[in-house]
DNA sequence: CCCGTCACG
DNA sequence: ACGTACGTGACGGGG
């Protein structure tokens, strides 16, 4: 059985494209309309399961509709650049599918997928047709059917339309469209309509007198009014519209259904294709046999005995690749690349161990040679090192010159650096299970053989980019010592009283069950309170609460929606509680408890080659947000705890970031705020709102500092008023004093943009770059994306650069004097040691010196530090 | 797997 | 008209 799908090209591009975030490869080219159309014409062949495939195109020449009706349009709105470019791309990649396309001059897309859906028909093929313009809706019969992708948040979902769903639907046969579309017109195709027809009464008309023919046999009967005037002076214009709205069945194409033959989409062209896009989740569907691209060659060599090993390192080389390769924690074996042709697999057995090979890799080091790993701060878990040796750490090289990767993995290494398009881990290793048995399996060998092969290939590659950007410095006297301070905080972990985590969770418990219990009495009804779904219908259905306006899915149900009706119903300030409780329990009570390991500490995970400013990430779990803004909350802080011995010590910068602006600023007015020390929040409302100190009060305080932190954010008078609840005409005029009072800020602001649209990219006070595409978006909204982005990444990225530096000076100066108190948290402007009660005051000057001097600003850096025997005490 | 929500700086 | 503050991560719900 043949099935026949017909794709209207430029609809489903339209759809992808502003269905879609912003996509580009990393030589700039958008790309994100043609991934969407991919993804959804796969969908859609897949569920039909199509034999036979063919795109319809629009040209730009002028169809018989234009020859009909000089004003038609036809086409919508003026193509932004991002899309432009993707039409020439879309139409390449579907030729390295072997997916038919066609376009015909004189004619729309529309009226070629009319006449083929005929044709397929009539030489008994299924035929469906996919588009996202509703006009095509007219072709449905109950053998045609029409198939329309709705985007709705995000997702993309696909509605069926045979004829019966069409009136079902709208309550009009198929054809039935075209007399309404030609007595209301379209605006969007310049079509007019008779005046005063509107969806409503067209629909009526139609339903009366079933066709637009059959309106103007009865056209007498009507009541006289103006609409029926108007019907009867524009007749010809309405037949005139219909006929323009009726796509053509009848077209002259020389096309073959043959030649639409659905076969062979994943082939080794359409492979390469799909990787110089960078649309890595499309390369799964093809075969082996189809990735022969540019294979590279190298053997892959075994070693288990000592000689061999040693043997290895008596050749002549100036740098090798290395990883070790573990499962879980284990350790299974080690790999090494001394050149582009071979691998390295040492086995660990009774002859070799980890030692012997540290012992190899250290002589390495002491030569002067240079190690190359993916990840240094894995192999630091087996291996101790020092940031003095010559180590050159992939990731956080190809992070710092692109910080906006998802991954910095071997096949992402390869493809970016190396141009080689390499399977990925899950394809190689899938479920599988690394051990010293399965090391010599095809693809596991190949695995742990790129493990080293890639980093030692990439690294000159990646280093002498790193050198063209002036990130060397950057990379060796911040990022890689910073890796050595990471991996010490996962070693150390912080120790938690797990018994007094539980207490807390029972007591939130009981509070949980009590409220869940009055919500549900309120409510009138049980339901899941967790489910916003379901919590909205309750809230402004049942109980007829007035919603919040804000909505995509569904009504909002968020704190601030809730905020504003808190006094309307007693339910609400309930559901506010079991928000708090229901959160502190699942995240910090449930969530933190399964990380407490047999030592009594959570060791988190923390990620420097995540942000797209320059800070540290922490993960599983994220102790970086563990709650403090609110009493009850910060009660969690109670359970971490020192070791016996230890208190802790925690340190943090004052307002670093506006600080770090000042500097980057040269404001002489902000600078000199800061010089005085007197409250900055304050000194600024005092100049925002024209008033003497003294005589600032507590709300001027307030918008003040939420001016300040919006200048950080980049700031934008919708964001301020949004934050402050006021006009954004109000925000606007705070800003606008701001600005007055803070000439240089607003110059400085000015600059960094105008630069960062120069360059493509914003830059730190320590030279970490951050690329900035959307400043050349023609999309407002992405462009002021941009701009905020440009104002907010130096600030913040300079600020996460000091600590590193802080960090970094504190860790090294702990160790040098052979001290115990170790560095256990960094929390973007914080730092937590674990002190020996012995070591307090000597950690306390070490720590508060290092902090200040970490960078000479223009402007003191001022730093808060306080002890206790929890973190909750010492903050 | 995405969304809404909410925790942090 | 558009419809947002900057940077993160984890959880529960729901398709």
């Amino acid at each position: 059985m043949n099935r026949l799908l017909l794709i209207d090209g430029n609809s489903i591009l339209n759809r992808a494209f502003y269905g879609l975030p912003d996509l580009t490869t990393s030589d700039g080219r958008h790309t994100n309309a043609v991934l969407g159309f991919l993804n959804i014409i796969l969908k859609v062949i897949d569920e039909e399961n199509a034999t036979h495939v063919c795109v319809a195109f629009d040209l730009k020449e002028p169809t018989f509709r234009h020859k009909m009706f000089s004003e038609y349009k036809g086409t919508r709105h003026p193509m932004p650049d991002e899309l432009r470019e993707q039409v020439p791309l879309i139409k390449d990649v579907l030729k390295s599918m072997h997916i038919f396309t066609i376009s015909k001059a004189g004619y729309e897309a529309d009226d070629i997928l009319g006449t083929l859906s005929r044709m397929g028909e009539n030489n008994g093929y299924d035929v469906t047709i996919l588009s996202g313009d509703r006009d095509l809706l007219q072709l449905a019969t109950d053998k045609i059917l029409i198939k329309i992708p709705k985007t709705k948040a995000g997702k993309t979902e696909i509605f069926n339309y045979y004829d019966k769903d069409v009136i079902n639907e709208y309550g009009v046969t198929p054809l039935i469209f075209i007399d309404m579309k030609g007595l209301m017109g379209d605006s969007s195709d310049n079509i007019p309509g008779v005046p005063g027809v509107g969806p409503k009464s067209a629909g009526k008309l139609l339903l009366d007198y079933g066709s637009m023919d059959g309106i103007y046999e009865h056209i007498d009967e009507l009541k006289k009014s103006k609409m029926k005037d108007n019907l009867i002076e524009f007749k010809e214009q309405a037949y005139m519209s219909k006929e323009l709205a009726t796509i053509k069945l009848d077209c002259e194409l020389d096309a073959k259904l043959e030649d639409m033959l659905y076969k062979d989409a994943f082939n080794e062209e359409s492979y390469k294709m799909f990787s110089e896009l960078e649309f890595k989740s499309l390369l799964t569907r093809f075969d082996e046999s189809d990735k022969k691209v540019e294979a590279f060659d190298f053997k892959i060599n075994f070693v288990s005995d000592k000689k061999e090993l040693s043997k290895l390192f008596d050749n002549d080389f100036d740098s090798f690749g290395f990883s070790f390769i573990e499962n879980g924690s284990e350790l299974v074996c080690a790999s090494f690349s001394f050149d582009n042709n071979n691998a390295y697999i040492i086995r660990l057995n009774g002859e070799i161990d980890a030692g012997l090979i540290n012992t190899h890799i250290i002589e390495c080091l002491k030569k002067n040679k240079r190690i190359c790993s993916l990840d240094i701060k894995e192999e630091l878990r087996f291996i101790e090192l020092n940031p003095d040796y010559d180590i050159f750490d992939c990731g956080i090289g190809a992070y710092l010159i692109n910080p906006l990767k998802d991954e910095y993995a071997h096949d992402d290494i390869a493809k970016e650096y190396l141009g080689l398009t390499l399977p990925t881990k899950k394809e190689l290793i899938g479920k599988n299970e690394i051990n010293m048995f399965t090391i010599e399996d095809d693809n596991i060998a190949r695995f742990i053989a790129y493990q080293s092969l890639i980093p030692f290939m990439a690294s000159d590659i990646i280093l002498k980019k790193l050198n063209a950007m002036e990130m060397y410095r950057l990379y060796k006297e911040i990022e890689l010592p910073c890796t050595f301070s990471l991996f010490e905080m996962e070693k150390n972990g912080i120790k938690v009283d797990g018994k007094a985590l539980n207490e807390f969770g029972i007591k939130l418990k009981e509070n949980i069950d009590i409220l869940t219990k009055e919500i549900y009495e309120l409510a009138g009804k049980e339901f899941n309170i967790n489910s916003t779904k379901q919590l909205g219908e309750v809230l402004f259905e049942d109980l007829g609460l007035k919603s919040g306006k804000k909505t995509k899915t569904g009504y909002s149900t968020s704190v601030e929606v809730l905020e504003k009706i808190k006094g309307e119903h007693d339910i609400i300030p309930k559901i506010l509680d079991y928000r708090q409780l229901t959160k502190l329990n699942s995240t910090y009570v449930e969530g933190l408890s399964v990380y407490i390991r047999p030592d009594g500490r959570i060791h988190g995970k923390f990620n420097q080659t995540v942000t797209a400013t320059g800070r540290i990430s922490s993960t599983e779990p994220n102790l970086q947000n563990i709650p403090t803004r609110l009493p009850l909350g910060r009660e969690i802080r109670k359970v971490f705890i020192p070791e016996d011995g230890f208190v802790f010590l925690d340190a943090d910068y004052s307002q670093i970031e506006l600080r770090v602006l000042a500097h980057l600023s040269n404001d002489e007015a902000l600078i000199s705020a800061y010089k005085k020390g007197t409250d900055i929040h304050t000194i600024t409302a005092s100049e925002v709102f024209d008033v003497p100190i003294d005589k600032v009060d507590s709300l001027m305080r307030r918008k003040a500092k939420a001016v300040n932190f919006g200048i950080v954010y980049g700031i934008s008078s919708f964001g301020l008023g949004q934050d402050l609840d006021i006009s954004r005409k109000e925000a606007e005029g705070y800003i606008n004093k701001y600005f007055d009072t803070y000439k240089n800020v607003k110059k400085y602001l000015d600059d960094v943009v105008k630069s960062a649209r120069d360059k493509g990219y914003s830059v730190t006070m320590f030279n970490r770059k951050r690329p900035i595409p959307e400043l050349k978006s023609s999309n407002f909204m992405t462009r002021s994306f941009g701009e905020r982005c440009a104002m907010n990444s130096p600030i913040q990225g300079t600020a996460a650069d000091i600590i590193k530096i802080a960090m970094i000076n504190v860790d090294r100066e702990l160790k040098n004097r052979g001290l115990k108190s170790k560095l256990v948290l960094q929390v973007h402007d914080e730092l937590l040691i674990e002190t020996k009660k012995e070591e307090l005051e000597e950690v306390k000057e070490l720590l508060k010196d290092n902090m200040m001097k970490a960078a000479n600003l223009s402007v003191p850096l001022i730093v808060d530090m306080h002890d206790g025997e929890s973190w909750f005490d010492a903050k």
